[in-house]
Parts: structure tokens; C-alpha cells; sequence
DNA sequence: AATCAAAATGTAAACGTTTAGACTTTAATC
DNA sequence: GATTAAAGTCTAAACGTTTACATTTTGATT
């Protein structure tokens, strides 16, 4: 592989002077240019970046750690950013790493030995004071879908408390009074807020939630279906149903109709999330909208330091609040 | 950021020794090495990639290209190879390229210039003679999804063909025999091979497929639905359809249910690629499965050297064959 | 022809590592 | 206590760039 040498003896020339082409650098007559430019062509050569990185101290790279790739959701946030590395020509770095703390630690400390300077972080499992350790260290890294006081800034979070009150309030609007949940059994802060904030709305209509209308099991497509199951066991009736994200609202559809139910003319089920899925059920999903794509394209953008950091509204940090988003698997209470 | 100098220094020993330690070198004294293990976590010390890289000439990282990462295919993909690189303690360099030739080329150079010496390209614009000379320039780099007999072993690739063959077996062994096809608009290699292998078996059988039984549009949920209008227009009779890809199926088989008909009841519908979609969708769709997390792993191996290239059968290279999932989309002919 | 500023080009140090090879210490053997 | 092999440690060059600064060339002005 040639070398920025190989190109400067064969041109003629030194180093600096090629580097110079390179870079599009200034001073650097017509002609050499013109010669320099065909013996790159010529050689094939392509600069080194670890070399430049090394001395430059700019990695030319966006690095995002996310859990995994297969969850479209993920991938979305993946897309977002490398949307924006693209538009910045700079190298994705994808780092993944979920399934333990360690992993995650891992996944961050890669982007750091690389020196990557701007960082799109979704972790779930690290500590707050370890984040903030990392975000001290690096200024460049933004968290995305979680919210620490400490580093508001550079928060870009979703209002999931909020979103379970949209939920409740469309449901009730739709004349529903027996309500349901389905939820995820991962304990983690995203299905606590969803519901917290679905049950305070339900309370401040004067409605409450029955503790056999509450169900968890696993956030896919199986654990809907057995979640569902649980509630028609209970055999107290139900005319909606809010769940956890879509995969699980999916299953819960293709479980009521198996028995019996009718979505939404004797069930109304609406989901979390809105990925791609949503739109391919039948009857197609309402769902709240999660904007994750953009969210992480304006994280992408805060790391990258190309947003002059808007005041934050009440030190929320950058938060966003779902969209409800009306398909067919709700309706008007019969 | 401190460097191995810092360490060193505060430790009272050479860099050398230092690096030793990293790197888990054999000679070092035990006290030494605890010493520096110790100032090296007070220092939060992470060595530089870069620097490492351009000394060792080993990057560390495995690339993959690919168009996008929204479309689940592309990130099954990119998690095959990620999963390969983490088992290899390896960071994955992600570059995106689908929209131009330009974009491809560039894709492949980003990780030529970070000298990712083990590549995996998913490439359909880039010319047969460009792919051989980047194969050339990078002894790690397998092509997937395509196949270029030059560089045969180093191409992991689906029997498209085959897949349309399968198909058209499994309709006729249900006992269709008016057969219709939902095509892709675009003008890949891979629709006309799928619907080349499928019109080739029917052929055999001494069935033909109607000119207006082939109807093609956008490979998506859209499309199909699109699509399937099309052939409703036609007016005339078929009690099977063999689609493209699965998003198309499950906007064929909404259609047609919106028009009166039942499947696989009236009409027997089969997809191909196997996504996640196709579990979901109602009824559950019958698909060829696409192994491209499995292909993508092998692939990655491949370009890591990890896999003693086995002597590639007739210079095929590394031919995968789908395998019929049957689900409840297809039935017998009533 | 001499002067000079501007433009073009070159020199060399620096970036943070790794790793031969040289040197020093340790401890066992006589 | 001398000898020696093994174990531990250090020195210094190398990797491929960029870039301040120095030097040379160019061409206009006098």
C-alpha cells in the first residue's frame, strides 16, 4: 500500500507538498498539483487515517452505542446518526453492546481507545455516575432515551410518562371505561413512566386501573399473545387495552381475535412506539409515535458539536413527547 | 488524555515496559506490572488505536458495507458481522452506500483508508472490475450477495434461482395451477432470477405463466398492494401468487382480503426473504427463508481469515440455498 | 540589474505506540 | 565468591501523517 512518501519521491516533491494536495491545502502550484494528483491515481494511494488521526487528533468519526442491530428501533437510531456522519463524511463507528453493564462499559471504552470524539451513547445499564464519568471525559458524547440530571445538556430523552397519558386520554375520549395494560417484565424505567403516567390520567378522570387488568410479560410478539392471555383468564371484562410497545400490541390483537374479540369494535389496542411493524398489522396499529430517527439525528448533530446548545428549557434537557398517531385498532366505544 | 509516556513516567519505567503491560507482554515482573496496572487506572489510561494501528499495520476492526440500515434485511446483515467482530474483540466500522456507484466506492475507501484489512461488501452498483480490484488491493475483502467468478472464493451468495424453483414446486405440489407472479420494478440481478428459476419449473411441468399474471412496482408493502390491484384487473382467474419479497406479500394478501378473497383459501400467497415481518403478519406468511445473519457470519470468518477457505464446489464460491418455510399463507388448492 | 514581496516548496519535529536488541538484575549452581 | 542463565528492563527506531518554520523560486517594480 503507498505511501504519502512513495507519491512525494515519485513526483518529485516532499511530503509536505503532497500532504498539501491532499488536503486541498493552499499553496501548491497549478502544475505539481496536477502531477501529484495523477501519481496518486497512479499508485493508488489512499492517506492513512490512523496516521492523520494520530497527529491531528481528530478522528474524522462518529461512533453510537447501541444494544443490538436486529431491533428496528435500534437500527433507526443507528441510521439517524450515520445519517449525519455521512453528511459530515465521517466514518460510523458502531459499537454494540447490551446484554451486561460490562459490555456496555466495553463498547464505550472501544470508541475512546479509537479517540472519537463524538458519541451517541443508549445505555441502560451503566451507572448515572459512570456516565457522567464518561461524559466528563469526553465532550463530545451525547445520551440518548435517558435523562441524568447532572448532564441535562446532553440529554435527548423521550417524555414516556407523558406518552402514557396521550395513551389514556385518547382512549378515554373514545368512551372507554375498563381498561387494561399490558407491560414489559424488564424493570427498567421505560414501562414504570409509560404507565405511571397512563394510571395518573385514568385517576384524574376519576377511573381506576383493576389489579388483574395488569399484566407483564416479555416486550415481543409471544409475550403479548401470553400477556393477553392472562387478562382473558382473569375473566372480568375489558373494552381496551394499552400496551407496551407494538410487538406485544400485535400479539395482543392476534390473541383477541383467535378468542373471539373483535379490535377495535369490542377491544380497542394501542401500542408504543410505531416501528415499521405497526404499519403492516391488520388491523394497522394506533400507536404513539416515538421520533427516534430524528431524535438521533439531533443527537448526532449536539455531539458533533454543530448545534449551538439551545438554553434547555428548565434544565429537561433536549426532551421530546410522542405523537399519537390514530390507525384502526382503536375506536369509538359501541 | 494520558498517553503510555504519562504512565511510564509516573510509574519509573520505560514506555516499552508499559506497553508490555497493556498488551499482556511475557516479561514483566510481577510488582511491576501490578504497579503499572495500578497508575494506569488512576490515570484512567485508554492506549490510542490510532497509534497502535499505525505501528502494528493490524487495525482491529472489521468493516461491512451496506445501503442502509433501515431496511431489516441490511441489519441482520450488519449484525451477522457485528456479532463476529465482538467474539473477536474487534470494533465493527459501519459504511453506508447505496444511493450512487459514487457512494459505494466511497463506502469501501472510507475503510480502506482507516486500513480495515477484513471487509464484508454488499454491493450492486459497483462494476464486476471494480469489486476485483479493490478484492485485489484488500486480500480480506468477501462480497456477499453477489457473484463474480473471478474472485468465486471470496463470494457468499444465495441461489435466487433455486429459491424461485422451491417455489414453484411448493405451489404446484398444493395443486395450483393458474399461477401468478409480483415482481420488483428494479432491474437487479436478483427478481429476474428468482421469477427465471420459478417460470423454469412451471415450464417443466408443462404450465406457462399469462403475460398479465406478471405484474411488477415498488418492493413494499405499497407495492404490493399496488401490484395486486393490477392483477385483479386482469380480471382473469389465479389461485396463487409467488411475491418477490415479504413486505410486498403482506401488502398483496391485505389486498386481496379487501377484496373479498381469503387466504390461502382462495388464494395461496408465498413471499420470500423470511424477515421478522413475516411472523407477525395474519395469516402468518409461507416464505423462503433468506439465512443472510448466517451468510453474513460465515462471510465475516471468511474475511478474517478464520475459515480454512474449504475448496469451493465447482467454483460456485459459497452458494446458500433458501429453504421453504411453510406457514399459513399457502394451502392446498380447494 | 537590483530589490523585494509573494508564492511555492522543503525540512524536521511531533503525534503515541510497538518491538528488536542491548543492557542489567536476580538467583541458582558450583 | 565466581559464574552463568534466565528474567526483567531500557533504548531507540519505526509506523505515515501534518505543520510551523525555513528556504528557494518567481516575477513585478524600481
Amino acid at each position: 500500500m503507498a505511501t504519502i512518501k512513495d507519491v512525494a519521491k515519485k513526483a518529485g516533491v516532499s511530503t509536505a507538498t503532497v500532504s498539501r494536495v491532499v488536503n486541498n491545502g493552499p499553496k501548491v502550484g497549478d502544475k505539481t498539483r496536477a502531477r501529484v494528483l495523477a501519481i496518486m491515481a497512479q499508485l493508488g494511494y489512499h492517506p492513512n487515517e490512523n496516521a492523520r488521526a494520530l497527529v491531528t487528533k481528530k478522528s474524522q468519526s462518529l461512533g453510537v452505542v447501541i444494544p443490538d442491530l436486529t431491533d428496528p428501533f435500534f437500527a433507526s437510531l443507528a441510521n439517524g446518526v450515520d445519517k449525519i456522519a455521512r453528511q459530515n463524511n465521517m466514518q460510523l463507528l458502531l459499537s454494540t453492546g447490551s446484554i451486561s453493564e460490562e459490555s456496555e462499559r466495553q463498547a464505550i471504552s472501544f470508541l475512546l481507545e479509537r479517540r472519537c470524539e463524538s458519541i451517541v451513547v443508549h445505555s441502560k445499564k451503566l451507572s448515572d455516575q459512570e456516565i457522567i464519568e464518561f461524559a466528563n471525559k469526553i465532550p463530545g458524547l451525547v445520551l440518548i432515551d435517558r435523562f441524568i440530571q447532572e448532564i441535562a445538556d446532553k440529554c435527548i430523552w423521550l417524555d414516556n410518562e407523558e406518552g402514557g397519558k396521550i395513551a389514556a386520554r385518547h382512549l378515554l375520549s373514545l368512551g372507554h371505561k375498563q381498561l387494561a395494560c399490558i407491560s414489559s417484565r424488564y424493570q427498567i424505567d421505560d414501562p414504570a413512566l409509560r404507565f405511571k403516567g397512563f394510571k395518573n390520567e385514568l385517576t384524574e378522570s376519576g377511573l381506576s386501573l383493576l389489579a388483574h387488568h395488569f399484566v407483564e410479560d416479555e416486550p415481543n410478539l409471544q409475550g403479548g399473545e401470553v400477556a393477553t392471555q392472562k387478562l382473558l383468564a382473569s375473566d372480568t371484562k375489558f373494552d381496551a387495552i394499552f400496551v407496551y410497545n407494538d410487538a406485544m400490541a400485535i400479539g395482543a390483537i392476534s390473541t383477541l381475535e383467535d378468542n373471539g374479540f373483535k379490535v377495535p369494535l369490542d377491544v380497542s389496542v394501542i401500542g408504543f412506539d410505531d416501528v415499521l411493524l405497526s404499519r403492516y398489522s391488520r388491523p394497522k396499529l394506533t400507536t404513539l409515535h416515538y421520533p427516534i430517527e430524528e431524535m438521533a439525528e439531533f443527537a448526532a448533530q449536539l455531539a458533533l458539536g454543530k448545534i449551538a446548545a439551545p438554553a434547555t428549557e428548565q434544565g429537561n434537557g433536549h426532551k421530546y413527547i410522542p405523537r399519537l398517531v390514530k390507525r384502526e385498532s382503536t375506536s369509538l366505544k359501541t
